[in-house]
DNA sequence: TTGACATAGTTTAACGATAAACTATTATTG
DNA sequence: CAATAATAGTTTATCGTTAAACTATGTCAA
């Protein structure tokens, strides 16, 4: 790094950094009533692979610790987003749901972000991300299991 | 996103969630002493870039708040890696120079971290990254200036 | 069956980040 | 020159994240 060696590769994590941060932050800044990238991650999961998940597999789904879903989970329960209930085939366990208010917040969120992803759209072209995914994908693959 | 409307740009910023969040922690892990990737980050821009910027010049050169960059000046503070003094020449501004201490952990944070940016280049080509980097860069002049 | 181990979830203490309000300086302009 | 603007830095409250310790439940094998 303080010639070349590895600086490309740093180079490129910092661009990632970066773009998270000012992505999230976008994207935060357009969802209703001051909801939480993180939750509403959980909230549009919930739509599209399914209810009923629990706690667990919710956090190996978004590679974010049991705790941090803890915490999550709690803040949607407070928005009455979600429902948390025992699981009644295994005793360690509960099992997430979304409220008819979390499908609503859900909604609601696509309608608030959609503007972004549309001047995104006349900005970059669809194969432009297209390019750049299997890359991302398998650095992501790699880090994943590498760890 | 229900459909397939943004999809693709929503999974790629996805990926590059996942890529900071693994990075970040491969690199931190890899820091001596409990050093954080935000203080890191600090002592390389001073060597890289030079020493006596000031709080603000390092905070937008990291496209971070202000209290942030007060918060990481006193982590490096109290690990006597850096000294903060009042400019001369503006009552407002103060500057940041590195200690011996602070030019002796980036070395050592540089060692450390080797092990991880080669096998990393055993995994993937420099080609890889060249040709990731300027859509990276793109999209991330693009968010940082609809902002 | 019981004892060891694994898994689910919670809690606490750190750290990084933001936003917003606040103080202290400096710059501008009327 | 004086009032107003802008800029630098700090502080506080809030959120997300991790790691590690802890409780409770489940699994498995001797």
């Amino acid at each position: 790094m303080t010639t070349n060696n590895g600086s490309i590769s740093f180079q490129l994590f910092n661009e990632i950094g970066i773009i998270h941060q000012l992505a999230s932050h976008a994207f935060e800044s357009a969802l209703p009533d001051g909801l939480k990238l993180a939750q509403f991650t959980v909230l549009n999961h919930c739509v599209r692979l399914g209810d009923g998940k629990t706690p667990a597999q919710l956090a190996s789904a978004f590679q974010v610790t049991k705790g941090a879903m803890t915490n999550t989970l709690n803040r949607l329960l407070v928005r009455n987003l979600v429902t948390v209930t025992p699981d009644p085939n295994d005793g360690r366990s509960k099992r997430v749901y979304l409220t008819e208010q979390g499908k609503q917040m859900r909604e609601s969120c696509l309608q608030n972000v959609g503007p972004m992803f549309s001047s995104l759209k006349a900005e970059f072209s669809e194969e432009e991300f297209v390019a750049a995914l299997p890359f991302l994908q398998s650095l992501r693959k790699y880090l994943d299991q590498s760890r």
